[in-house]
Parts: structure tokens; C-alpha cells; sequence
RNA sequence: GGGCGCGUAGCUCAGUUGGUUAGAGCGCAUCCCUGAUAAGGAUGAGGUCCCAAGUUCGAAUCUUGGCGCGCCCA
């Protein structure tokens, strides 16, 4: 008879054995993973252990990482956390790695955000009304409100576990980043790659002021507006009138005027058509021809077809002529030779389409984008100065000037009419309807609609250095690495100059003073080189401010209003004054200046600047493609180029590609789910919240994170409900951190039981049976000579305990699991090395699993055994040296779990000699040496024979706990055997038979079918290979399996020819017949043996009644010491038998001192049904024999 | 309209260079275990790998087109 060892009373003892000789603390069973954190958040703090881990590694190799500065002035919501959260595992795993990582926080500070915030604070809007309000006041609030919520940043910055210096982080307002940006625009300056042009921005023509593009997108309204279709008439090759027009479509007439081009799209094709009613030809698009003649309602008949690129270079009369009666005949020399006529031409543009109009685009630059873009192209193909200036007949009220003296002091709007009437009595209007369309509007002021509109901008020449960042960009490792040619090398290739300044108040002022009287120009690179200046004036502005406000910030200093006021001696004309021009700068280029900013670079920080450049790690969300990852290349390239050598002006600067980064994790941007009420849209966080209240009307939703919405729990409900850690292992864990993710606090919840508190249980069973045994691995290693800390108990310093056996030396499962953990550890180096973190995890579930499901579970017997012995004492030191092993692994990813493995693991018995913190250790690479390949192939047939055994019991009805005499494992493949016969017993136990055979001949229950080897037969016989599949089908299988075995090979007749085949080249797949309990894997089946005797079957009944006093006694609540009197009554012969047979395993089992025949006076009776019949189970606690 | 990405089980997602029985977790069903125990585990059902064509001996995987979704830009 097989029964499991059990421990019995003895063990019972054991278990309040004071022996004092292991050191561990006891786990406490009901953890609270977010109270463990906040204890282990003060350990650190207490501690310093993220010092100390710089500390540790002050003189390693340089690991640099970049800190992305998130802005202060707005709560952190969830995708901050994912930001974070990966910010801090590759620093804490390079550290780990033996690197030095610095981590040095940052705020970016400026901006219009923080503007719009302190307007909204203020009830304004325009910048009249701040002008109103003052500047000065105006910046004080911003730099007050931009860390209104730090607070709450640190807060969860520190909750999440990221370890980052934020007591010396640089802030995009501080004197020294200021001047490190005027640096970086002072040599753009001087360079020529920083001027003057225009930009074309969404324009609130009442307000004054430019809309930023979400401010746009506010205010977007369905409006009529005219439709009209104008002739441009040709001119033929002497300059006169042609007999046929361009025409062109446009919906703003009031443009007309300012009319510099017609575009076509040079690829598509135009017909020219006649219009006999009106006598002159027109060239349209060609798949437009019909419908424009049906809206002009005219005959249009095609003459000719050409291409648009045949009518580029064309030249016409604009249907306005202000500008053209003076510049109409007006050339330019080009670039590549010859001339041309700088305006009225026809343009190729790719934009060009035939879904609506014409095919023919009117171009006034000054009012649109891509039209502007479109000058500039032509610009560049005329010599400096010869080319198409911009031509505006609008001032920035939105009326006209005198340039357009019809309309002057009209608001343009309400001129289309008159315009459109003009051309109608010219005969130039050929159509004209009403067009609707959405159209953007001023968010605040809803009747205004905006218009586009030409700026005085400062811009960055980043076009003439297109190649170099698109080969800095080429070197940089970007995750996904479709980024790269994707969708930030398409950004790059379509690159435009950058359009630095910004019409505002709070943000890097542009260094750049201009001579009032030859309106010359220069640069500034720092205050110091302002106050040097001959003949300063209007520092006083600044004094005294700090004199009614002495707590004012130095830093203000160098920002608006009072930077303004500051003016020296114009070096260009004597008497004049050199003023500040009053932009500031888009506050990306801030972000993107830290790299040498955050060092104040190079007025000072050369030393931190050399060592921390350029990064070898970054990771932003995807919508900083546009923002912080280009701002940063951008400046990079331009000021640093691709050179290695030492500079005079930047010292020792290693700035060979790719920087300022070297690899970039570009996360997914994330949703969020919840539930609304279908009709109500009543919005809940939880599913069963939503149907608590509406029952069946409850849908699920899938969308964007709104703060307004509360469709989100807030971070600090999630670490208050479950911990950073299983929010930390959500993000590494579920899924590639560059795909979008959803953001579910059920997926959260989920990672508890899934890794968290599997782990936990193994640990937690780890301690309790090391506390009963005593295990003391301190005692053992000795700790007389270590230094304090020196202690990382590593496997190789693990096997210097005295008691601890060489690994080979071990039983096969230990071998097992130390291999499966060195395999893990060499792996999850391998994927983070790669920058892998979802990899990585996959592989530490993967160990976990089989660490808790199959050596735990298959080494339980050792730990419960009291008797010493050399088997016990390797299941204490391997399970150890995993646990151990693992909190070092997981420490990068769950901070606080690890540390609190290893506090209690080694801190607790070792003291002071082992390593502080986990954070403070090295991190395993795993020793190939002890990876046994074959073993885990071999463990894991085991694992399918157990898998399919329970499979097969599953199908027949047959309950593991009713033994069965045998069960037949039919394999494939006998490679294996005698490894398996040497399971045996594990197989036996775990499926509950009395013998595990593995025939050779076993045609009775089951068939084989052989089939090509593809990956091996496929590169060989290609098309032959469907002939040899169905060549195979049809072959007797024994008798070719037969002849592979004898002779090493077989020859196959097919259709096209004879094949010869060995062993390797097929695949054997066995099917069980029908009939059997039986279950069948990839390549072998598992056949039951259902015939049961009297003796199983009673078996099987003590174990039912086994399983129903355990039922009992936990329906009691009774200790795990209670003994126990039991009583049974039953009408059933059989159970009557079994419990005779089995009296002995009943009671060690149940810890009952009697079981009889008998009720038991005042014992709850309790009927449960075994073998079909009714048994009454009496239970008291036997208190005599305490 | 353009660019990029995505489309695999009820849900959330893996799936490495193409290899013939497509995986995991959750949920569901059935059950096991009851000394890791307010845990743990097994087994199962569930799939037109969005559609179509092509390349190939062989396609979830490669190509092209279409449909749908998301992001960025117009």
C-alpha cells in the first residue's frame, strides 16, 4: 500500500519546537502588500539605500539615463506612472549590472499651458488683458502655479519605488538652464542657422493673438461659406493674354488679392475643355470635367489632355492686381542658372487633389501653411534675395491695407462678397455656391472665426541639417525599432525649419538684442556677458522688484518683464541702443537643451556634462515624437555634429552618433476601461459596481483617460488597494511596453495571485518549515571573517554550506530547478540587456510556475519528512538558494517584494554581513554550467505523462483519489526511458497508481502515423515533399518504423521517384484507439488501467472518508493540533471494510485518536455520500489528551 | 487625404528567421487537493488567426488590394 509520508504528531511538536536555531522571521500568512511597502519605503529613506547604491557603484562603468521633465503644473494620472515605472527598471537594473546610474530629476517649466492655467486662475484670456493685469505680476503667478502639484508628483514618484534625485533636479526656469539655452541660440546665432521669416499660425485676428493647435481644435463650427471658381487667364510665351484660363477653386475669396500662384499636381491628369457660351478654353482636372460643367451648367467640351507637369512654369494674370502691376514681369535669377518669373506661375505641389474644385489650387502663402511651405521651396531654387517674397494685403487686425486700397479697413470676411462681385462683373467668376464645412472659431470668443495669418517668427535652420539628424537618427536604437524609419524618420525626412519663438510671456526669453537704429542684431550667451556690456542700463527695473518683493526669486531675473528693460550701447551706431527683441522660445527647445542644460553647460558643469553625454537611456510616450525626442536631436545635431574629438568650446565630448541618446523605448499611449449604464451613461470603475446598479444595461467602454470623466481609479487608489508593485508588474508584465495598453484595475488586481502571492506562498512555505527545522544557513556558511555587506549568497558562496551538497550530487528535480533558475537568469539578462522588460517577465512567470507547481509541489514530502537526511537537507538549501536567487531578479521590477524576500531571507539570519538591501546586490547572470538542456527536456515529458494521465482520468470519471493498479505510457520516442523509469515513483504518487509501464508493442489501443520532418524535409525535396507526405500516409507505419530501427533508414516510393529517409527525417505521432481511457499528447499517449479490485477500491473509500472528516474538521474551525474522536455510521459494508483496512491511515491522516462505529453524544451529526451510500460522520475534539 | 501602427479564444494579450495539432492569463464549466489553506492545482469547452488574391512544397507569419480601429499630421 502507497501512502504519502506523513508527519504525524511528532511534527506536530516540531512545529513549536523552540529550538531558537533559525533565524528567519516568521511570514505573516494575511500580507498587506501595500503596508510592506510603506514600511520598506521608510527602510530606504532611513537606510539611504538608494544612496548607498550609488555609492557602491562610484567608480563603475557609466550607465547615463535622461529624465524626460514632466510638467509640474497638472496632476500625475496614470500614464506618468508607466513612464516612471520604466524610467526606474533599467537604472535599477544596470546598477544592479555593476553600472553607475545617476539619476537626476527635471521640471519643464515654461510654456503656454502654465500661462493658460494662471489665465484661467485669473478669468482672462488675451494677452491684452494680461498686458492689463501686468507682465510682471502675470510671471510671478506662473512661476508660483508651475509647482503647485509638486508635491503630489514627489509623493508618487516616491510611492511608485522610482529612485531619482528630485532635491537637485533641473527646472527649465533656473538662471543656469536659461543661460545654458542662450548659449545654444547664441551659437545658432553666430552660425547664420538662426533668422527672421514668417510663419503661418491659426490667427484671432480681434484678440491679437495666435491659437495654439489645440486651442484650434476647441473651437471647430459647421459654417456656409462662398464657393467660388475663378479664371486665371494664361499668358502665351510673349507675356500676352491666351485664349485659355487656369481654373482655379477657392473658399475664401478674400485671399484673391493676395494671390502669388496656381498649383497643380504635376502627376495627375487635366483636360483643356471649351466653353463655346462663354468662347475660351479652360483646363480643369480631366475627372472633374462633367461635374463642372453640370454645377456651370454649361457645355464643356475637352479639346486636349496633358499632364499637370506640363502646365508647371505657365504663367497668368491674377484676377487682382495690386501687386502684379508693379512685380508682374519681375525675374529672379535661379540657383541652378537662367531665370525666371518670381510670381503668377504655375507651382507642382503633391497636395494638389480632385476631391473637390478643380484639380487647381489658388496659392496665397500668406494664409496657409503648405502654401507658405510652398514659397519657401521656390525661394530656395532663386538666388539669395532674387526670389518671390510674401505678398499680404491683410494686417493682423484682419483688414485690409492699403496695399489692397478697394478693401482697405475691411474685415476680411465681410469683403468676400464685394470681392466676389468684383470678379463676377470682370467676367472672371465662372462659379460661385455655398460651401459647407467645419471651420475653427475662437474658443473663447465663439464669433470670431480665425484666420490664418503670416507671423514674424524666429526660426531654426534644422532643414540644412536634414541628413545629419536622419544619420543620427540611423544609429539610434529605437524600440520598437519601427520609429525609426517610421514614424520619426518620415517626421525628419518632411523636416522644416523650426519655428522657435513664441509671442508670449513665460518662457525662455530669445537672447537676441537688436540696434534700435540699424536694427542690427547680436546674440547674448549669458547674463554675466549682458551686464558687460557698455553703457547697461535698466537693471534697476530688477532691483526694484526685489525690493517689494525681497523673497523673489534670483531666477526671475533673467525672464520677462524685466530682461526687457535691459539695454547697452549699440556697437553699430553710435548713440543707438541695443534692445532685446520681445519673443520668447517654444519650450521644447528647453526640453530638448537638457542634455548640457541640466548642468548649466557650458558656463559651468563642463566635468558632469562630458561624463553624462549622451544618454544611454531614455523612454517617453509616442507623443513625444514630435516633441522631446526630436527637440532633443535636433540640438544635439546642430550644435554637437558627429564628431569625436576634443573640442576647444566643448571640451572632452564624446559626440560621435547617435546622440543625445542611444537607445529610446517609446511606450504606447494608454486607455482606460469602464462601465456605463446604456441609456444614463452613468460611468462606474468596475463592472460589478455598474451592475449592482443597472443590472443587464451595463456596457463596457474602452477610450481615453479623462480627468473629467472619472473614468480612471487614480494611481493612490491603486497602491493603496494592491501596491506599487503589482502596478509596476502590470506595466512590465502584460504586454510590450511600446503597445497600447489598457489601463484595468481588474488586470491589476489580477497580478496578485498570479505572481505576487504565488511567489509569497512559496516563500511563506519556504520559512515556515526552515524555522521548524532549524534551518540556518548563517550557522552553516560561517560568518567570522566578512566584512559587513559582503554577504550577496549567491549559488556559488550557497554551496559552501557545510551541509550543503554539490549540485550534481542532488536528486534530478533540484538539478532541475537550479537549472531552470540559472536558465531564467541567463535569459532575463540576455532580454533586458535588449531592453526587453516584457520578455523578461515572461521568463520569470515561466520560472515561477515551475518553481510553485512543480518543485514545490513535487518536494513537499521532504520538507514534512522528520528524519534527517541528506535529500531534506538539499530540498532547504535549493529552494533557498532559488528564493534567494529570485528576489534578486524580480528586484528591478518589484522593488518592494524583493527587498522584502531578502530582508527576511538573508538580512535575518546573516545580519549585518549580508548585503543591506537586495537593491545593493549584484544581479544574477546565471552559471551555463548548470543548465542541463536535456534535463528540462526530459523533465518535461514528465510533466506531459503526469498532464495527460490526469486528462485521461479526467475523461473516464476517475478521481484521483481512487488509486488505480497501472497506467500505460505508449512513447514515440524511446530516447528517454530509463531516465523515466527512474521517476517511477514520482509519477506513480503524483497520478495515484500502484505502477507506471511503458510497452513496446501497444497496437491494441493505439495507431501510429508517421509524417514528414518538415523543417528538415522541406529545404531538401521541396515540391517532391506532398507526394512524400501522402507516400507516408499511405505506408504500412510498423513496418517502416520497423525497418528505420534495424537499418538506420527507409526508402520511400512516391509519384515522382524513390526517397530515402533516416530517422530524423520523420515524426511519429501515436493515436489512441477508441475504447480506452486514454489521452493523447504530441508524442505519446497515456492509457489507463480501469479495472479496480477489492483492495483499491477500499483504498479509495479511505480516502473519501479521510476527505470528509478534513471537510469536517475545517467546517469546525479546529487547529491543525486539535486530535480528534471520530465516529462514523453506515449501512455500507464496503466503507464498513475499508475503514477496518484502513484505520490506521485514517487516523494518522485526520489526527484522530479513535474512529468507531458509533454516534458520538453531542457531536453534530453529518451525512456525506461515499461509495453511493449514506455516511454519518460524528466529530468532537478529544481535550483529553491534550 | 497622407504617414505610422494595429486586427489571433467571451475579455486582455503573446506568438522569435514561414514548418503542418496556434498559446497564456482572466472569465466560464467540470473536478482535484485540503499541513503553502481567507490559499493552491488539474482538466475541459471556446479560434474562418478581419476579408480576398498572390508567392511557396508549406502562410497567423511574406507581398498586394480591400474592410475596420487607433495615433500623428494635413
Amino acid at each position: 500500500m502507497q501512502i504519502r509520508d506523513c508527519r504525524g504528531l511528532l511534527f506536530i511538536f516540531a512545529a513549536i519546537w523552540p529550538n531558537g536555531k533559525s533565524m528567519f522571521n516568521p511570514v505573516p500568512n494575511n500580507v498587506s502588500f501595500p503596508k510592506m511597502e510603506e514600511q520598506l519605503l521608510a527602510f530606504w529613506e532611513d537606510r539611504e539605500i538608494y544612496e548607498k547604491s550609488l555609492a557602491a557603484r562610484g567608480n563603475a562603468e557609466k550607465f547615463v539615463f535622461y529624465e524626460g521633465p514632466p510638467t509640474a503644473n497638472g496632476l500625475p494620472h496614470p500614464g506618468h506612472c508607466l513612464t516612471r515605472a520604466m524610467k526606474d527598471l533599467f537604472p535599477r537594473y544596470k546598477t544592479m549590472r555593476g553600472f553607475r546610474c545617476e539619476r537626476k530629476g527635471g521640471w519643464d517649466t515654461h510654456g503656454l499651458p502654465v500661462e493658460v492655467e494662471v489665465c484661467k486662475e485669473l478669468g482672462i484670456h488675451s494677452k491684452e488683458e494680461i498686458e492689463e493685469f501686468g507682465v510682471e505680476p502675470f510671471i510671478h503667478r506662473c512661476m508660483e502655479s508651475v509647482f503647485r502639484y509638486t508635491r503630489e508628483w514627489e509623493n508618487l514618484t516616491k510611492r511608485l519605488g522610482f529612485w531619482i534625485h528630485l532635491q537637485d533636479a533641473y527646472v527649465t526656469y533656473h538662471q543656469s538652464y536659461v543661460e545654458s539655452v542662450w548659449w545654444a541660440l547664441k551659437t545658432f546665432f553666430e552660425r547664420g542657422l538662426l533668422f527672421q521669416g514668417h510663419k503661418i499660425v491659426w490667427w484671432w485676428a480681434q484678440g491679437g493673438t495666435a491659437l495654439s493647435s489645440g486651442e484650434v481644435g476647441q473651437g471647430y463650427k459647421t459654417v456656409d461659406d462662398p464657393s467660388v471658381y475663378v479664371r486665371f487667364p494664361l499668358l502665351d510665351e510673349s507675356g500676352e493674354q491666351s485664349d485659355t484660363d487656369l481654373l482655379v477653386w477657392t473658399t475664401t475669396p478674400w485671399t484673391l488679392p493676395s494671390n502669388q500662384f496656381a498649383a497643380v499636381h504635376p502627376q495627375l491628369d487635366y483636360a483643356v475643355v471649351r466653353d463655346d457660351e462663354l468662347g475660351r478654353k479652360l483646363i480643369v482636372a480631366e475627372a472633374l470635367v462633367e461635374q463642372i460643367g453640370a454645377k456651370a451648367k454649361r457645355e464643356l467640351v475637352v479639346e486636349t489632355k496633358l499632364k499637370g507637369s506640363e502646365l508647371v512654369g505657365r504663367r497668368y494674370h491674377p484676377p487682382f492686381d495690386y501687386y502684379y502691376k508693379d512685380q508682374g514681369d519681375q525675374q529672379g535669377e535661379l540657383v541652378e542658372g537662367g531665370t525666371q518669373h518670381v510670381a503668377w506661375r504655375v507651382l507642382a505641389a503633391d497636395f494638389v487633389t480632385i476631391d473637390s474644385g478643380t484639380g487647381l489650387v489658388h496659392e496665397a502663402p500668406a494664409f496657409g501653411e503648405v502654401d507658405h511651405d510652398l514659397l519657401m521651396e521656390e525661394r530656395d531654387r532663386f538666388a539669395q534675395g532674387q526670389g518671390p517674397h510674401l505678398i499680404c494685403a491683410v494686417g493682423p487686425d484682419g483688414k485690409f491695407t492699403g496695399e489692397a486700397p478697394d478693401y482697405k479697413d475691411r474685415w476680411v470676411k465681410e469683403a468676400d462678397k464685394d470681392i466676389t462681385r468684383n470678379l463676377r462683373e470682370r467676367g472672371l467668376l465662372y462659379i460661385q455656391e455655398q460651401y459647407r464645412h467645419e471651420y475653427p472659431f475662437c474658443w473663447r470668443a465663439d464669433d470670431d472665426p480665425l484666420i490664418q495669418y503670416p507671423r514674424q517668427s524666429w526660426f531654426i535652420r534644422t532643414t540644412a541639417f536634414k541628413d545629419s539628424m536622419l544619420a543620427n537618427n540611423a544609429k539610434i536604437n529605437w524600440l520598437p525599432e519601427h520609429i525609426r524609419d517610421g514614424r520619426f524618420g518620415n517626421f525628419l525626412e518632411s523636416n522644416v525649419d523650426w519655428a522657435l519663438s513664441r509671442e508670449r510671456y513665460w518662457g525662455t526669453p530669445l537672447p537676441i538684442w537688436k540696434c534700435q537704429e540699424t536694427g542690427k542684431m547680436e546674440a547674448i550667451g549669458s547674463y554675466e556677458e549682458l551686464l558687460a556690456k557698455p553703457g547697461v542700463q535698466g537693471l534697476d527695473s530688477w532691483e526694484q522688484a526685489k525690493e517689494r518683493h525681497p523673497n523673489l526669486s534670483e531666477h526671475l531675473k533673467v525672464h520677462k518683464p524685466y530682461i526687457d528693460e535691459i539695454t547697452y550701447d549699440s556697437p553699430f551706431a553710435a548713440g543707438a541702443h541695443m534692445r532685446r527683441v520681445p519673443d520668447v522660445i517654444d519650450c521644447w527647445f528647453d526640453s530638448g537643451a537638457m542634455p548640457f542644460a541640466q548642468w548649466g553647460y557650458p558656463h559651468q558643469g563642463r566635468e558632469q556634462f562630458a561624463d553624462q553625454f549622451p544618454a544611454d537611456f531614455i523612454s517617453e510616450a509616442l507623443d513625444q515624437t514630435r516633441g522631446w525626442f526630436y527637440s532633443q536631436l535636433a540640438i544635439s545635431t546642430l550644435l554637437f555634429g558627429d564628431k569625436s574629438e576634443d573640442d576647444p568650446q566643448l571640451g572632452t565630448v564624446q559626440a560621435e552618433y547617435p546622440h543625445p541618446f542611444r537607445n529610446c523605448i517609446v511606450l504606447g499611449l494608454m486607455n482606460t476601461e469602464w462601465w456605463e449604464n446604456s441609456e444614463t451613461r452613468e460611468r462606474y470603475l468596475t463592472e460589478d459596481e455598474c451592475r449592482d446598479a443597472h443590472g443587464k444595461k451595463c456596457v463596457k467602454r474602452v477610450g481615453k483617460m479623462a480627468k473629467q470623466l472619472r473614468n480612471y481609479p487614480e494611481p493612490n487608489q491603486i497602491f493603496d488597494k494592491y501596491g506599487a508593485d503589482a502596478l509596476r508588474w502590470f506595466f512590465f508584465a502584460n504586454q510590450p511596453p511600446w503597445t497600447s495598453s489598457i489601463y484595468s484595475e481588474r488586470s491589476i488586481k489580477e497580478v496578485i495571485p498570479e505572481f505576487m502571492l504565488r511567489l509569497w506562498n512559496v516563500y511563506n512555505f519556504f520559512v515556515e518549515y526552515a524555522r521548524i527545522d532549524g534551518f540556518n544557513p548563517a550557522e552553516e556558511l560561517g560568518t567570522d571573517d566578512a566584512a559587513p555587506g559582503s554577504y550577496q549568497l549567491d549559488g556559488n558562496q550557497l554551496a559552501c554550506g557545510a551541509s550543503a551538497r554539490d549540485w550534481n550530487e542532488r536528486i534530478e528535480l533540484d538539478r532541475w530547478i537550479i537549472s531552470e533558475l540559472n536558465r531564467t537568469a541567463a535569459g532575463v539578462v540576455a532580454k533586458m540587456d535588449a531592453y526587453d522588460n516584457f520578455g523578461a517577465a515572461t521568463l520569470l512567470k515561466e520560472f515561477l510556475d515551475a518553481l510553485s507547481n512543480w518543485y514545490v509541489r513535487r518536494s513537499r514530502d521532504r520538507f514534512w519528512s522528520n528524519e534527517e537526511s541528506a535529500e531534506k537537507s538539499d530540498a532547504y538549501w535549493t529552494l533557498y538558494e532559488c528564493l534567494l536567487t529570485t528576489a534578486k531578479l524580480i528586484a528591478p521590477f518589484t522593488p518592494f517584494l524583493a527587498e522584502e524576500l531578502w530582508r527576511n531571507l538573508a538580512v535575518a539570519p546573516f545580519g549585518e554581513h549580508a548585503a543591506e538591501s537586495v537593491h545593493l546586490c549584484d544581479y544574477p547572470t546565471g552559471n551555463a554550467a548548470l543548465v542541463d538542456e536535456a534535463l528540462r527536456g526530459r523533465m518535461a515529458i514528465v510533466r506531459e505523462i503526469v498532464s495527460l494521465g490526469r486528462a485521461a482520468r479526467m475523461n473516464s470519471k476517475l478521481k484521483v483519489r481512487q488509486p488505480l493498479a497501472e497506467i500505460d505510457v505508449v512513447l514515440s520516442d524511446r530516447t528517454h526511458l530509463d531516465w523515466l523509469l527512474e521517476q517511477d515513483e514520482l509519477i506513480r504518487d503524483e497520478l495515484n497508481v500502484k505502477a507506471v509501464e511503458y510497452p513496446e508493442a501497444a497496437d491494441d489501443y493505439i495507431s501510429y502515423s508517421v509524417a514528414p520532418n518538415f523543417p528538415r524535409l522541406g529545404p531538401r525535396l521541396g515540391k517532391q515533399l506532398p507526394q512524400v507526405k501522402k507516400a507516408l500516409a499511405e505506408a504500412n507505419p510498423a513496418a517502416l518504423l520497423a525497418e528505420l530501427e534495424s537499418s538506420g533508414k527507409y526508402t520511400l516510393a512516391t509519384a515522382g521517384g524513390d526517397v530515402e529517409l533516416d530517422s530524423e527525417d520523420v515524426q511519429v505521432r501515436l493515436n489512441a484507439k477508441e475504447g480506452w481511457a486514454a489521452a493523447q499528447g504530441s508524442g505519446m499517449v497515456v492509457v489507463l488501467n480501469t479495472e479496480l479490485n477489492d483492495d483499491l477500491i477500499a483504498e479509495g473509500l479511505a480516502r473519501d472518508i479521510v476527505r470528509a472528516i478534513q471537510d469536517r474538521r475545517k467546517d469546525l474551525q479546529l487547529e491543525y493540533t486539535d486530535r480528534i474522536h471520530v465516529g462514523i455510521e453506515t449501512d455500507n459494508d464496503d466503507v464498513r471494510n475499508s475503514i477496518e483496512q484502513f484505520r490506521e491511515y485514517i487516523m494518522q491522516e485526520t489526527l484522530a485518536l479513535k474512529v468507531t462505529f458509533e454516534p458520538i453524544d453531542g457531536a453534530e451529526p453529518v451525512t456525506v455520500k461515499i461509495a453511493g451510500s449514506d455516511v454519518v460522520v460524528f466529530i468532537e475534539v478529544a481535550k483529553d489528551a491534550g
